[in-house]
DNA sequence: GTTGTTTCCTGCGTAAATGAACGCAATACT
DNA sequence: AGTATTGCGTTCATTTACGCAGGAAACAAC
């Protein structure tokens, strides 16, 4: 390794700029011995000399030319850096990488071409996995969570959007099965519900404990897989009101049940969450989730 | 100004690096602790998080990333220094700067041919000039100068060569006025002399004090327009041993005495004395100066 | 679950880098 | 010529930054 001090490369860039010890003191904001220090220690670590001492000053040496010329590039290349990065703080360009269910690519789209209309500089990444995407392997700056309110310690939890579901059926199934009038009807239906034994979502748990198993009669892993089921006319399922079920064919067979409510929240690494980008997006997110159906 | 330490871009390039504080320690050869301590203070005089911590070490952000960028083209910059600095001090390579008095040109110049023949990479300045070159200003690498030993104290001096002066007219003023046969008879001649009140050659006082006044018929300001005058037939006056006399048609009218004699010094700036290039121009120069006529 | 490893973080004592002051030399000014 | 200014260099007191040690959290393996 050849400079394990890049301080007393600064100093001596200072020095053969100035030409003087006292210049480049003072414009280095410290006492000229420890300039001197440092361009001792400099040159005793290269074994050149880098300046020829004399009363008028300090003389650059053909080493300390060149030492000028390189510390110089680097000087502007660090000025430039810092210029981005305080730069880059204070506006909204970038990646700006969103992970989330990929149940609500349909609900969050629609918001996030609004605000990459609103600000064009920012690329947003949107990434949806089964897997959790770790906010703090900067794996992503916001993500959107559902269930109970994750509580990692650097993570920075808000609450963001309450969904609600209905029960909704393919209007085939209506029309064979007729569509039921009370919760209690419900008991001769068939069902869409979870593989799993313990699911979190609320609206299943409340399921497994209102709804006979037999009545369960087609079961999915992933939850992207109950929307196509009830379009084929397989059962009973949940749909968040906020999606385009009628459009779809869809028939509300029963309206959203507080007990049913999911919530929704906006999570980021707490090292993130004070930039400006991310509150920027935050606060558009919030506003835009105003418009959706309470 | 951006960056007011450098070492702490350093420490933030070899955590970006690395991925963990704990092996950017052990490459910076410092404490973990250190290590924490600068990216915190860079991160705070940036304002801007250069990296997220978590469990498994540290992730660069877009800004560290950035940063690292710049750090390493900086750190490959440093090290193409340093191995320029280094090489260029071991071989003898560049400029080599030369000053000496005009007149010592056509004893000095073979010498110069023969070392630039021996190191063809090396750019030889021969400079001579009234003024004295500044050795401590980084003028020259070698002064060879003539006269009392310079006391100068930043200067490094050694006795060079010693210069022998005869005593030499031309062939036409020999013809016409005759050759002295002693000291004594050289009261009857003609002679150039120095138009300085109080001269420093030797040879100078030499003759002020032993020539009545009124023989010193031709004086000159600068010592190189005195060999012109000799050949010119003017009078009689002094020229080096070592100088191609006869085959200018000159006859040395008396030989050279010990009170004659001048001394050359090399003289080199302390800073560049211990220089392999200075070294070796030393060496080289003393051991031509062997052939010159003792 | 339990152990082991890796890594980050914080308080404290010490060593190293820094700052202040004085001396000295050389140049600039009047 | 004599004075003022500028700038380097060294010594000594001080502050800053460093290394050390202990602790906690998290991941991996058994």
């Amino acid at each position: 390794m050849a400079f394990n001090d890049w301080d007393e490369v600064r100093t001596a860039f200072q020095v053969a700029r100035k030409g003087t010890v006292s210049g480049a003191a003072q414009v280095l904001g410290v006492h000229h011995a420890t300039v001197i220090r440092h361009i001792d220690s400099l040159e005793e670590k290269l074994g050149a000399k880098l300046f020829q001492r004399h009363a008028r000053g300090y003389t650059p040496t053909e080493a300390g030319a060149d030492l000028l010329n390189v510390a110089q590039s680097t000087d502007d290349q660090l000025n430039q850096l810092a210029s981005r990065i305080r730069g880059r703080g204070d506006q909204v360009t970038g990646d700006l990488v969103i992970t989330s269910l990929a149940v609500l690519a349909p609900l969050v789209s629609p918001a996030l071409a609004a605000f990459q209309d609103e600000h064009p500089e920012v690329t947003i990444k949107f990434l949806t996995d089964e897997r959790l995407f770790r906010l703090e392997y900067g794996e992503a700056h916001v993500a959107i969570r559902a269930g109970n309110p994750p509580d990692q310690p650097d993570n920075v939890v808000q609450p963001f959007y309450t969904q609600q579901f209905g029960l909704y059926a393919s209007k085939d199934y209506v029309a064979r099965y007729g569509k039921p009038t009370s919760l209690e009807a419900l008991a001769h239906h068939k069902f869409i519900g979870s593989a799993d034994e313990t699911p979190r979502a609320p609206f299943f748990v409340w399921l497994h404990d209102n709804v006979p198993a037999e009545n369960i009669t087609y079961k999915v892993n992933q939850i992207t897989a109950m929307r196509p089921a009830i379009e084929a006319g397989l059962g009973i399922g949940f749909a968040g009101v906020w999606d385009r079920n009628e459009a779809d064919g869809l028939v509300q067979v029963f309206p959203p049940i507080p007990e049913w409510d999911s919530k929704l929240w906006l999570v980021t690494h707490v090292d993130l969450h004070r930039t400006p980008k991310v509150q920027t997006f935050l606060r558009f997110l919030k506003e835009y989730a105003t418009s959706w159906p309470a």
